[in-house]
DNA sequence: GAAATAGTGTCTTTGAGACACTATATG
DNA sequence: CATATAGTGTCTCAAAGACACTATTTC
């Protein structure tokens, strides 16, 4: 809060949002509209506002708000990056947040044209991102992987209401293989983080169990792996 | 870089560093010399120099060197702590890290008395930390609980060459339970990152196999959790 | 030999994997 | 009826828990 005569590290904060779309892994990017990296894609983030933001994931949350009108459904911290060369203005030190959100489209309801845009995970490659940005990326989905083998987080994946299947394709998807439709039925009973509800059809075939999460309910963690 | 002239929060580091000494799981903490919180005891850290720290890592390496003449055997980020309250001189933004080391003491070498001081861990809640210290640690102490479930992590708490049973003890240290000296025994030989050496003897009873790691080894993750 | 610590053998328990089988929907 | 998706029954498999038993050392 002093008034520094040395230099200070620029610290900021990055956000990689992930939903599923077409049973596939996509991340939030913004297209950036100034130096450096003018016109690259880049993870929505920003600096923090000591007189808005109450901590840094309310900074997380306004920024995203803010750049892409979306707000996630689940926020955690996924580590911090640092050192002279990740940005070309000199030492930065970033908090990067991971996010999850059930798919929803993105129209450049911000600004002028596609500003704002999901992107297939397996396309990035293909892109040039900003920064150390698809560094952290790659960190933010290992992550994400880890924890769908122990955790029940990928919930946030779905709209309030689900049925097995659609969580069992959402797993799958982010770990890129198939599971057993029995062991996360185990798991779900096992959770007890959901009510049930009525009914629904799908495609062709038999109506399924509509899930619900539990008001209030904290995330299960099992003590084994899924599927490793 | 850029000289700012709105207020910036203050961005520091703080570690939380281990050790088990006398069966009990030990913080070290510094006196502080300074407004606030003068004289209150605190974790070892403060500012990125830009100009000696090539990451945020690299600068706890340095604080806690600096400060402790301490080295940690591993270190690891846990969590940013933010706010405009936790310290009364204004918004701050501290990236916790935690720390392991075998028990080293520590004479204050660094200034006159004791500065410098391993406290037990069930000790802490009898003195006040300074801002959000106590908090901190706690965070730390839930972390290296949960990695001793699932990793070997427990081993940067050993010489380089130790048995079975100090193992089984300092994760029994680290857990506040029991565990099973045939798992861990399971777990040393599946995870391949020892070597044998010669023998050793312990107080009254059979020599015990000496281990060591081999060098240049990854800490093995499991996909269960033991004795939880 | 008694006590103490090190290490093994092996049965039980827990929870995931595999996969066949039943249930209910649509055309 | 065929086909598709939902859900169950149940056997197998992997790894941890329990715990008795053997091995080696000191006194």
């Amino acid at each position: 809060m002093t008034e520094q005569h040395f230099t200070l590290p620029l610290f900021t904060v990055d956000n990689v949002m992930f939903a599923i779309d077409n049973a596939k892994l996509n991340v939030l990017l913004v297209k950036r509209a100034a130096e450096p990296y003018n016109n690259y894609w880049s993870l929505p983030g920003g600096v923090v506002d000591v007189t808005l933001d109450k901590d840094v994931e309310a900074c997380a949350m306004r920024k995203l708000q803010q750049k892409t009108g979306l707000t996630p459904a689940y926020l955690e911290q996924l580590e911090v990056f640092s050192g002279p060369d990740r940005d070309p203005r000199g030492y930065s030190i970033s908090l990067a947040f991971f996010a999850l959100l059930p798919y929803t489209p993105v129209s450049s309801n911000i600004n002028s044209v596609s500003h704002v845009s999901w992107w297939p995970l397996d396309q990035l490659h293909q892109l040039t991102l900003a920064f150390d940005h698809q560094h952290i990326i790659h960190h933010a989905h290992q992550r994400l992987q880890q924890k769908a083998l122990y955790s029940m987080l990928p919930v946030f994946c779905l709209p309030s209401t689900f049925t097995v299947g659609q969580l069992k394709t959402v797993i799958e998807t982010i770990l890129g293989k198939e599971i057993q439709r029995k062991s996360l039925m185990r798991r779900i009973e096992a959770s007890n983080m959901f009510t049930l509800t009525e009914q629904k059809q799908h495609s062709g075939g038999r109506q399924a169990q509509l899930y619900q999460l539990k008001p209030g309910v904290n995330i299960t963690h099992f003590n084994r792996n899924m599927g490793a």
